[in-house]
DNA sequence: CCCACTTAAAGTCCTACTGACCATAAGTCG
DNA sequence: CGACTTATGGTCAGTAGGACTTTAAGTGGG
């Protein structure tokens, strides 16, 4: 380590190992899942945390994260919503010694149960109620909670919601969302009306899915807007204070 | 550099040098300003750049923030609004090598004008403005879009914008603010309204101040509430499109 | 001392959006 | 066919916000 220090650096200043971790949310079975891997290696050997490994040489961090993204999990990373949260740096968040972390989130529609990869033992979908009281390794949980924190917000004004549903979808499915990521039920006539006329946050495909139950659903797919004005409105109430 | 590479870490992962990177807004004479220095050594010796600097050891990000804000500025950083933007780290964003960048946002009243600091040769209060048609240093100017995007994006559901007027102040002030940062007139009266009606954004002290000419205007400080909600609408059309 | 001027503060009117409902439609299953 | 389920559409009242008017409270000039 001491010959990394090289001549770069002159005095006190930090030359450290820069990770990428991802907050990987999905809904499935009427809860909210965060992808938790079991360590395979110290430190926390054995102990839950997020996905995520060393950035590369030459690599930016955005393609670091799509590469972590494929290599825990299997997946297309261009297939889901993924968006930088922020840089985590405490001096003491790794026993190893001065690391950096970039937090991303990563959104999708329920994802299939990821494959080992290189460093994780096993993954799994975990409740996020449950990820939330678990002992997490690292800085992980307030990663987690951030990563949450933003996922609730985001539903509100903008389309990402859309990017946990498998296209076409119906706007109950969307609505499930809503109601599973914020914890509270959302009125579906009025969810309807507002969904439908905001401008190109989905787009009827004109065709419908007939459930084992109930009325054919009409199917929609994702709109080409980003930004949704005016915001969905969450219950003044907020939920934040559950922790 | 395989071998370097190799020598550094096990495999083809990074070890850099950390720096924070300060926005700094002030609202001054009916502009938004940008804190600028001029560089005094190379790379990009003297052209204009964010100040920031190496994170050192032991040190965590927010707090390399505050101490680049004290050591650039001469601020006390408690006084102001001060949240991390993002990391930017990108392999050539730095000719001497590679280097990761954790952006901070912020945000004060018209501030001193700043004491030269060790690297910084000069500092200087640039419009916003002119700073987005200059050339600036490494990835400084993606950096200052982005924090001008969050800073206008605040305005709208947080009361950030109270964070830029020395208390107490009048609601022509506050709402001078907004005008600047967002480019576009105001109705008086309905910003009235909304912003006395808004619980906790500002809180009347009772007195007032005589200006040189019209009629004396209340004085307010600060109130409790971070978030605005219902959030301050900004004119349908927004300026999101100039990109 | 009254008036012109300036800015602050308060009120009016109308429209758009939303929450809480109720009603109807279109399937499946007995 | 009727019971059940879910989807979709409509009504109605309350609220928030944009555009605008009116009144208030200072200044300085004739």
């Amino acid at each position: 380590m001491a010959v990394v220090n090289r001549a770069l650096k002159y005095d006190g200043t930090v030359s450290a190992a820069v990770t990428v971790d991802l907050v990987i949310f999905t809904v499935r079975e009427a809860s909210l899942r965060v992808l938790l891997i079991e360590r395979g290696k110290p430190p926390f050997e054995g102990g839950l945390a997020l996905p995520g490994g060393y950035v590369r040489v030459g690599e930016g961090l955005d393609q670091a994260a799509l590469r972590e993204l494929a290599e825990e999990t299997g997946i297309d990373g261009r297939e889901l919503h993924l968006e930088q949260l922020r840089a985590f740096g405490a001096p003491e968040r790794d026993p190893r010694g001065r690391t950096f972390t970039v937090a991303y989130l990563a959104l999708g529609p329920d994802l299939p149960t990821p494959v080992a990869g290189t460093d994780a033992a096993t993954a799994h979908w975990v409740p996020v109620e449950a990820a939330l009281s678990a002992e997490l390794a690292f800085d992980h949980l307030a990663i987690l909670k951030e990563g949450l924190d933003r996922a609730r917000a985001k539903l509100e004004y903008t389309t990402v919601a859309a990017a946990f549903c498998r296209q076409p979808f119906t706007l109950a499915e969307l609505r499930h969302v809503y109601e599973v990521i914020w914890g509270i039920p959302l009125d579906p006539s009025n969810f309807r009306r507002k969904v439908t006329k905001a401008a190109h946050f989905v787009e009827a495909t004109g065709e419908s899915r007939t459930p084992e139950i109930g009325r054919p659903a009409a199917l929609y797919r994702r709109g080409s807007a980003e930004l949704l004005f005016p915001p969905m409105p969450r219950s003044a109430d907020g939920d934040d204070a559950s922790v």
